[in-house]
DNA sequence: GCCAACGTTGGC
DNA sequence: GCCAACGTTGGC
């Protein structure tokens, strides 16, 4: 099992809207970056577990966990030319960008911020702190447990 | 809202 | 294939 890091703008859809999903399960969908999308494609695997990351906003920083309950499928707001995430060089043939369904399953009582993950020296090597843009991330197990012991619960 | 970092596009 | 122009991300 591997771990990961999912960054999610909260006002677009944070892990509030994922709560509120039935059985908290919903489509991790609109990733539009090459680097990304390979590691959603090829190695993000059912059961796999998630840090949600909330980023550009007030906090950002991790707020919960969930779990990869479906890999990697073709997503498919790619094909739908109503949505933001519409790519009209693909198609269901040759899809371009692939999606996974996650389920929540810890949210924090509070958010783990950046600034506190930043302080931390096992922490400093992150792919978070190192590649600050990249939207899925691996987390090594290391980061993964020193991550848990900054959580208030 | 600013701006640094970095990814993508497209002319040549 | 280079690289300038442009677009996006995301912390602050």
């Amino acid at each position: 099992m591997q771990y990961w890091l999912f960054k999610a703008e909260p006002d677009v859809f944070g892990i509030e809207h994922l709560a509120a999903q039935p059985k908290k399960t919903g489509r991790w969908d609109g990733i539009r970056n090459y680097q990304a999308r390979n590691f959603l494609r090829d190695q993000v695997a059912k059961g796999d577990a998630v840090f949600i990351y909330h980023s550009h906003c007030k906090q950002p920083g991790v707020v919960g966990i969930a779990e990869v309950v479906k890999a990697a499928y073709p997503d498919p707001t790619q094909f739908d030319p109503q949505s933001p995430y519409f790519d009209s060089k693909a198609t269901p043939d040759l899809p371009r960008w692939v999606a996974v369904d996650i389920k929540l399953t810890s949210q924090f009582k509070q958010v783990i911020p950046l600034s506190l993950i930043k302080q931390q020296t096992v922490l400093e090597n992150m792919v978070l702190l190192k590649q600050a843009r990249l939207s899925i991330q691996p987390v090594s197990e290391q980061e993964w447990q020193a991550i848990l012991q900054l959580a208030d619960n």
